[in-house]
DNA sequence: CAAGTACGCG
């Protein structure tokens, strides 16, 4: 076997434990295994000539023949020179077929030759390499060079960082960058915020403050565009008391911050429900006129309201916002919306809507789903009028919004346009997904039996090639409710055999089942398998199980349960209650009604 | 460089 025949990986190897070593070793074996060919070699070796048949037969990607020619060199005394071994390498570059292969046969070519490299062979390597893509290898030839005593230039290292982080490998970055800094570079700004910003959006923030503090050190790059990803970062993971700390500290250097670097502090606090903290945030930057509090920065106290089911406040701050001259974008009023329609406020639904035209503002994709919430809480008619206006105003539309759409169409008891909605979002050229599928599974659900429901569940080609946990859930619930057995041990079979694993919410609906048709105890069972077990029991779980206690006159047991919520982890909610009040009241009245037929 | 969407259990 020839080593020209090697694969690329196991070459890459003997040319850098050829380096590693310095061991330069007799090229013999290695001359012996080329064939020459006699056709590119003139009778009567001419220096001119062989360059320039070797040169030609690289540049059209003839490693091996280019070789032999370079190889046949030897002949001539003095030759061939490192100078020789540029050109070819140069040359292969060219060739329209140049492969990290190609570029490694060289390397081992002049290692074997015991050619000394010099500096246009490092940048040419690394020219080759960057051109196939090779950025790892490239970085370990940078660190080659060096020890050899060159010095990288700033175009090979600056190259070497922007292909490290195209492809996210941010450790490799960290690197480069360092070596940069060693030799006295200074990385261009856009690609060290790049850096910053990916380190933090992945989680690395220790290593973004690590390069933010070296950087800051040298002096440069003050800018609050580069560590404001970093308060976001920290903000975003609860870590607002971080931040504020960074905040000071960078403000005591002297560092100057913006409305984005304050809108990441009021997004921490308001996330933790710390609206003063919040508030204070938006004074402190009305003081500060380089900083005016913008759309963003109110949006994002809006937002956090609005979660804490505080929407009323949402509404005022909305006026206030308006009031102090800070124009409300569709963002603003998409949050409100889709507050509002989860509360079914429907009339401040129609008053934001208009408000919002009248200022000439066009709604979104966002706009569309965000007034799904209404459906749930019955408006559907006017959440599928306000939809369907939304979509016919010509917005660009994604899956997201014929999900709601369809969501519409199955509330409105239209499940025949069902499947005409899927093709046409497929003609529109949207894919369906299996939010798409689960959505018209659950509409089939509605009829009982489930006959039809589960026809399509085993018959419709699912995206992404199978039904997945929710899909199983939403027929599982439907079979569970109304006791439909057959139907049950179906789906179950099914996830056994798909390896799919029930979570909470399909254990909480075999209770439900084994409870509908007066199994307690299997719904007892089931219940203590999780607690041994897992998943964990939700509150739901719980009160499945009071519910399904009680309908079979276990009113006692069902209050232990109760009392016991607090051990398992989980909080009652209001339906915990109404479930023991409703069973007492069918208690009294079941005496009442003994009462009255004893008398 | 920052803020916002859709499906399953009661």
């Amino acid at each position: 076997m020839t080593l020209f025949s090697l694969p690329a990986k196991k070459i890459c190897k003997k040319v850098k434990s050829f380096y590693q070593f310095m061991s330069i070793s007799s090229s013999s074996s290695l001359a012996r295994s080329i064939d020459i060919t006699e056709q590119h070699i003139p009778h009567r070796p001419d220096y001119v000539e062989l360059i320039r048949n070797m040169q030609s037969l690289a540049a059209s990607g003839n490693v091996n023949q280019s070789l032999q020619v370079f190889h046949f060199l030897k002949n001539i005394h003095g030759k061939p020179s490192i100078y020789d071994y540029n050109a070819l390498l140069n040359c292969y570059l060219k060739s329209k077929d140049v492969c990290l292969h190609g570029i490694l046969v060289l390397q081992l070519e002049m290692i074997s030759l015991e050619l000394q490299p010099n500096l246009p062979t490092f940048n040419t390597l690394l020219k080759g390499l960057n051109l196939v893509g090779e950025t790892k290898v490239g970085f370990w030839v940078v660190m080659v060079m060096c020890k050899y005593g060159f010095v990288p230039s700033f175009d090979a290292l600056s190259t070497l960082f922007k292909n490290f982080l195209d492809s996210m490998e941010l450790a490799d970055a960290i690197t480069v960058m360092e070596l940069m800094l060693e030799l006295g570079y200074v990385p261009r700004e856009p690609k060290v915020i790049l850096l910053v910003n990916s380190l933090s959006k992945h989680g690395m923030i220790k290593d973004a403050c690590l390069v933010f503090f070296k950087l800051l050190g040298k002096g440069c790059f003050q800018s609050s565009y580069f560590y404001n990803p970093m308060l976001w970062s920290l903000c975003k993971s609860d870590q607002v008391d971080s931040a504020l700390a960074f905040f000071c500290y960078v403000e005591k250097k002297g560092l100057v911050h913006n409305e984005c670097s304050y809108t990441a502090l009021v997004y921490g606090f308001s996330k933790k429900g710390l609206f003063r903290e919040a508030f204070r945030c938006l004074k402190i930057m009305e003081t500060d006129l380089s900083c005016y509090p913008n759309a963003k920065a109110y949006t994002t106290i809006i937002k956090s309201l609005c979660d804490y089911g505080r929407v009323k406040e949402s509404l005022c701050l909305l006026g206030e916002m308006e009031k102090k001259g800070c124009e409300p974008d569709i963002v603003t009023y998409n949050i409100i919306l889709r507050a509002l329609s989860q509360e079914n406020m429907v009339l401040e639904i129609y008053n934001l809507c208009e408000s919002l035209y009248g200022k000439g503002m066009t709604p979104d994709r966002y706009t569309a789903t965000a007034l799904s919430g209404l459906l749930k809480r019955g408006s559907v008619g006017i959440a599928h009028n306000c939809i369907r206006d939304i979509i016919s105003s010509g917005i660009k539309v994604d899956v997201a919004v014929y999900n709601v759409y369809l969501y519409c169409l199955c509330y409105a008891r239209e499940p025949e346009g069902l499947l005409s909605m899927v093709r046409s979002m497929i003609q529109d050229g949207i894919e369906p997904n299996n939010i798409t599928f689960n959505t018209i599974l659950k509409s089939f659900c509605e009829d009982k039996p489930l006959d039809k429901a589960l026809e399509f569940f085993e018959g419709v080609d699912w995206p992404e090639m199978r039904p997945d946990l929710v899909s199983f859930n939403t027929i599982l619930s439907s079979a569970c409710k109304i006791g439909d057995s057959s139907v049950v041990h179906r789906v179950v079979d099914l996830m056994e055999i798909e390896g799919v694993k029930l979570n909470v919410v399909g254990f909480t609906c075999l209770m439900q089942y084994f409870g509908n048709v007066g199994n307690v105890s299997d719904c007892l069972k089931v219940f203590e398998h999780m607690i041994s077990y897992g998943p964990h029991p939700s509150v739901v779980t719980v009160n499945t199980l009071m519910v399904s206690l009680c309908k079979n006159g276990e009113v006692e047991a069902a209050h232990q349960v109760f009392n016991n919520l607090k051990s398992y982890g989980l909080e009652p909610d209001s339906r915990s209650y109404n479930i023991l009040l409703r069973a007492a009241k069918n208690q009294r009245k079941q005496i009442l009604a003994a009462d009255t037929n004893r008398r």
